[in-house]
DNA sequence: CTATTGTTAGTAATGATTCTCATTACGAAC
DNA sequence: GTTCGTAATGAGAATCATTACTAACAATAG
């Protein structure tokens, strides 16, 4: 499986952002490179503690606002949340093409899946159902082969979140 | 479009669930019920609301409680969060049969497809990538039939949640 | 009947996220 | 370079969803 890293390379230079009305500042640019520079689908934490590491002096509240300001303008994407462990908090991914995913049901790490996306689907569905589609993902579950390695042995202990 | 509703159709009866260790008490089975007789995909307040209503002193902590108790006993699901407006709150699942889901990118509503599930898709992937995959599924995103009625005219107010 | 365990309502506590507001940084015009 | 309007920020309060805790009560086993 490879992993897509899909870094830097989207369209958008720092011109192309000035020109949409907003400065790509020092904790914005921190921000945007630190969910573009991770194949992890990083929660809003962790971009904080990270972004913390080279300005200490970000705060949470700005790094939620620029995440959030960032998806509008689609040079990031959030991700559906995943149920059980580790839910509650929104998944951000730099990759901005659609792509499926892998998730492990037992620790909840989600991986980008670089297998074609069939958009024929989407029209057979849409001709099915009458609904108009714009796109679908595909989200596939099991468990991680790191999960796998620890075999179950120990019962599976519920931890929540 | 056919909605599956599913309602009391799994196997397992009263009996079932004294045997496996918990009783069918009234606001648990009026918590079951909810979740099984709606195909809105609901959170934890709605059902909260609607118990309510016929048994008013139930509190929110117990419909949590017993949600979580029948997601284990795999009596209903909980879906993976949607993205966007609408975030941030559980949504389950009457319906355990494995389906697919069409959500309204606008006003984040979610409808089961009654679509055939592809097995052999689960196979490929699985043969690709080196992962072990139990199932899969797929969310179609577009805007449903109501949205598109009210026709973007007013332009678009972002509403948050 | 009595000990044990399951279940509950009510409420406090937590975690994630958003909001508010006073302050600062920036860019354009003078 | 001073001034002015606006965008962006840090800090912390507020909000929302969820979980944890507690004391009381009910069902059940022995």
């Amino acid at each position: 499986m490879r992993i897509i890293t899909n870094n830097s390379a989207n369209g958008l230079g720092a011109e192309t952002l000035r020109r949409r009305g907003f400065r790509l500042t020092g904790p914005r640019r921190l921000i945007l490179e630190m969910v573009q520079g991770t194949d992890r689908h990083p929660t809003a934490d962790w971009v904080h503690r990270q972004v913390r590491r080279r300005l200490s002096r970000v705060s949470l509240g700005t790094v939620y606002r620029n995440l959030r300001l960032l998806v509008e303008e689609g040079m990031i994407k959030e991700l559906p949340g995943i149920a059980g462990p580790q839910a509650g908090a929104a998944r951000f991914d730099g990759n901005t093409t659609i792509h499926h995913h892998f998730t492990c049901s037992e620790c909840g790490g989600i991986r980008d899946l670089s297998e074609a996306v069939d958009r024929s689907l989407d029209r057979r569905m849409a001709a099915r159902t009458g609904l108009r589609i714009s796109h679908h993902r595909i989200e596939f579950y099991g468990r991680c082969p790191a999960c796998q390695a620890r075999q179950g042995r120990r019962r599976r202990s519920r931890k929540r979140r």
